[in-house]
DNA sequence: GTCTGTGCAAAATCTTTGCATTCGA
DNA sequence: TCGAATGCAAAGATTTTGCACAGAC
């Protein structure tokens, strides 16, 4: 999606373009895997002042408009990044915390024995799967 | 794990048997999928004036212990299961919210995957997929 | 000019922590 | 008795909300 498209899909839905929603949505893009609290620390270094409640708010429209997605990897903050990005399965180590993605075609038997078995649509770009890395097991 | 063993397990590790405790491991036996608020809840039902933090500070530690999970089914508190009966895949749909439980062999594909390609142990019963029931996708 | 979006502060949730007291072993 | 566990209250962390003002269109 362009930067124009998105301008006027937002318009189009009545909402506006602001300076705010468009840092987000650039600090969401650059940072990948961030909380909010992240994001609002990465606008701020481009504009003073922004508010954490305006972050939040933000991520719930982008998400509403899915054009971000989010992500628990722990248990703490969500994570959020594009949702073009998204394109991945997250690999959480409970040994070292560290996050890794790899190709949702692992997911593949998952998620095609979901649907034929019980008619669920697996959303695969939501999912995490905790476990241990070679180094911590 | 029989109550006896337990208590001698607890008590080999130098940590104590309170009826705090016993409380906290029958709730989340009883109720399945609940927060720590549930559970403290429960609890009060047979010992009043229970706190929410020792609900906090047991789960904890029978989580530690390996006798209890947690999963994260959405936005807001975590919830509690036995390990032993953990199982167990769990399901969100994001249209009704509903969560159910699928056998954990249908990631059998996705754990395999995951350790032949890169040495990763998945950790299936603390695995959550979000998506859409049938009726809601 | 109109009405949405923002900043700010306060509230709401969820969880942790310090400390005096209680109670298991 | 001795020290771990608890209750209580306060603090932390994260997220939401109400409201007046600013700013997009």
């Amino acid at each position: 999606m362009t930067e124009t498209q998105w301008h006027e899909e937002l318009r189009a839905k009545g909402y506006r373009v602001t300076p705010q929603r468009q840092l987000v949505l650039e600090a969401v893009k650059d940072l990948e895997h961030a909380t909010p609290e992240e994001i609002c620390v990465k606008v701020r270094e481009t504009a003073r002042g922004v508010n954490i409640s305006t972050v939040y708010r933000t991520l719930e429209l982008l998400e509403e408009l899915g054009m971000v997605t989010h992500t628990h990897l722990g248990h703490g903050a969500p994570t959020y990044h594009l949702a073009a990005e998204a394109d991945h399965v997250h690999l959480v180590c409970r040994g070292c915390g560290e996050v890794s993605e790899v190709r949702p075609e692992m997911a593949e038997g998952l998620v095609n024995g979901l649907d034929a078995e019980m008619g669920f649509a697996a959303d695969v770009h939501h999912l995490t799967v905790f476990g241990r890395c070679r180094n911590c097991r």
